[in-house]
DNA sequence: ACGATACGCTACGGGAGCGTTTCGTTATTC
DNA sequence: GAATAACGAAACGCTCCCGTAGCGTATCGT
């Protein structure tokens, strides 16, 4: 965030923590209710902000940065698999998947990564900085899984990967054939259809 | 596509078909590039599609609703499933779903569909005409798999059904964790993994 | 030939928004 | 108290763009 200057007794008014806070409250509010990078004005961010617009620019130099910033504060803790076994671990993932990517986290996901093309810092940062980092935690999982025999030895990892982490995030975007009962229970099914398979 | 006035020997110069289609083009390759509704401008998909802005405007009244009309134009051909197997319309399925959203149809959606609730025109005709009869036709094979005895009879049709389109949508979003090679072979590895599922 | 309509092109009024600057005020250090 | 820097507010120049209107030309029916 912010050109991280030592708080080093410079002389003059220090910024503002809430300022800061309140600037990335903002562009995440807008990126979840608006329609990406072109549908978010430096106006629109300063007045739900509560703040000038040079407080503003005083911290970022324009708008792609500000944004991009905001994305990667979308970080959050990694899930923590219990590890008392594979079916459980999975559990635990894709019910922390399905939390992060329903409310607004996952419409900022959503609305902002669209025109990733003309934005590549922006799929770069949440790439590298969120989704990555939980698709190695489960591809660990889903090792350890192997080699403790619960699961097959020769799954191919990277499909289920791929599978898990598209199942969980797709109700955030395709809305609606689904009842808010059925968004819930979402995982559990997720992973019950996975650990048995949908064969006789 | 703009009001269907029947041919009905109108007097003077007719509409031209190849503006109709070039307007479409250049919609869905800005679409493809730009970052959503705002994103794109009219005078942008004039001048792409070699063509005044004058008419466009003769056929549809605002930027939104031709944005619609041409996401809606997205619809393709539903894949049509052989029936021999569960198994082989599952890939049929999978396969198409996977070639319709690489490529710049893909990229269509991703970028339209943010800030679909600024927009929500959008995104119901796109999920009406095209998500819910390809969610529909794999219900279907899923419930004619479950009859025929090749899957479990307690099968949650939902959940398998967003897990499919779930894991087959994914690679366009996330890019470059995958080889190409991957990417290719992806729905082949997705539907083995559900067929016999991932447990020993 | 004639009227009607679509065509590409150019221009316009009006608004939105980016990034900058200025101003008077406020908080902090020396 | 003096120096310094951040603050909110307002205004600026600039560019982009929406949606409309008018031009002269091209293409249709009669």
């Amino acid at each position: 965030m912010a050109p991280a200057e030592p708080t080093a007794a410079r002389p003059g008014r220090p910024r503002s923590a809430r300022a800061d806070k309140a600037i990335m409250e903002a562009v995440l509010d807008l990126l979840a209710e608006e329609g990406g990078v072109a549908g978010i004005s430096m106006e629109a961010v300063a007045a739900r902000a509560g703040v000038g617009k040079s407080t503003v620019y005083r911290r970022w130099p324009d708008k792609e940065r500000l944004i991009v910033a905001a994305l990667a504060a979308l970080k959050g803790p990694l899930p923590e698999p219990p590890g008392r076994s594979a079916r459980e671990d999975l559990l635990v993932l894709a019910r922390a998947i399905a939390a992060e990517h329903s409310g607004r986290r996952g419409r900022c996901v959503w609305n902002a990564l669209g025109g990733a093309d003309k934005h590549p810092e922006l799929m770069n940062r949440y790439r590298e900085e969120v989704l990555e980092p939980r698709r190695e935690l489960m591809r660990r999982v889903l090792r350890r899984g192997i080699a403790a025999g619960e699961l097959r030895a020769d799954l191919d990892v990277e499909a289920v990967v791929t599978v898990l982490v598209g199942a969980m995030t797709m109700p955030g975007r395709a809305p609606a054939p689904f009842d808010d009962d059925v968004a819930e229970r979402l995982p559990d099914m997720v992973v019950d259809v996975l650990m048995r398979g949908i064969g006789v």
